[in-house]
DNA sequence: GTCTATAACTGGATAGAC
DNA sequence: GTCTATCCAGTTATAGAC
């Protein structure tokens, strides 16, 4: 029963630290949601700290795969000057259906992603920086081409803008049964209200 | 010397809230950091708890009463319909100042109130509701006759995305060397870039 | 691989002497 | 008001039996 223990640590992980947070979950907790002993932990992944970055990347891995297709995806559809509300609806897409999924989960609430944005520890921190990369290196070019009367360097500090909503929109995500922040369930309407309030601020003339 | 402990307390915790964080501060760090006894908590605050919605308080109140000194002022110069922007202004400009604050202080950084924000204890929410409800009470009925042609529900959300970006300002705020996120050191160069940012997403049409 | 038992800490809180 | 001493709950981690 070696794979199963594991694999219901990291699902018991996955649940807590989406409720609690990371910082508020022990490991005692985790080992006690998943039914087995203390010890499992750090027999299989060498500590709490391991554990945690496992968790990470199992939830950031897929959705940057996603997003990275959702942006080829877009410059196939669109041809070379990508409009803005085609990149911005495949960079935000994938954090919103997360965002959706886990809100209909059993797990309450998915603020965890969240923190690991807002209060990173500096190893975590060095983790969600490497993770971002390849994205940013993909969808900048092509926000470039598409605003060319916006300076670089003043687009770049407006996407470091739009991440700080999605990141908000995980830190505060609510529960299934309450109103969401963006105002309806579904996901596409969602993802239209978003774009509609971001994209004329990225495109807007340089101050 | 009972003023003076109370004093060195506040204090203490403040610098240490600020750099660490509200989870990873415990009332034996800041005592010793304050160089008074671990009792001494108990006594003038009754708890961790207690001195922790002080420390916030000393905070958030005077921000907030600028904030409505402010639109004090944007209403008496502009008049009736006070342009989105002036209304933008003065609501993230006490954000700005107190961040700029921070980072020129001898403190780290200021991320214990971007926390405050996105990952409260139950308590700490209530608490921080309590202190947002007379700013959104003021400010939203001006946004409304700002921008007559957005649906109030559609404003409110849109409010909601505002205040993201703000609390991950704080969350995120770098150290007083390193480079700010929004590009300059210069406070009105900030506000300049933010309010350019947001206002064109908060007129938008609604989707 | 899994468990018990325990070491070695750190946390908040407080009783009681001063 | 301030201190010491102590309690007790909870944490990570690991040694060693099974």
């Amino acid at each position: 029963m070696t794979d199963d223990t594991r694999a219901r640590i990291i699902a018991a992980a996955e649940r807590l630290f989406a409720t609690g947070g990371e910082e508020a979950t022990s490991t005692r907790a985790i080992t006690r949601e998943a039914g087995v002993n203390v010890a499992a932990v750090h027999y299989h992944f060498g500590g709490r700290g391991e554990l945690l970055k496992t968790v990470l990347d199992r939830q950031i891995g897929p959705l940057n795969e996603q997003r990275l297709r959702l942006l080829d995806q877009a410059v196939e559809r669109h041809g070379d000057p990508v409009p803005v509300e085609a990149l911005l609806a495949a960079f935000l897409r994938p954090d919103l259906e997360l965002i959706d999924r886990l809100r209909a989960s059993e797990v309450q609430v998915a603020r965890f992603l969240g923190r690991a944005y807002t209060q990173p520890s500096p190893a975590v921190a060095r983790f969600m920086d490497s993770q971002f990369e390849p994205i940013a290196g993909r969808l900048f070019p092509l926000l470039e081409r598409a605003l060319p009367h916006v300076e670089p360097a003043e687009l770049r500090i407006r996407l470091n803008l739009v991440v700080a909503v999605v990141t908000t929109l995980f830190a505060t995500a609510t529960p299934a049964g309450e109103p969401h922040q963006l105002g309806s369930d579904d996901v596409e309407t969602q993802l239209a209200r978003l774009v509609t309030f971001l994209a004329p601020g990225l495109a807007a003339p340089s101050p």
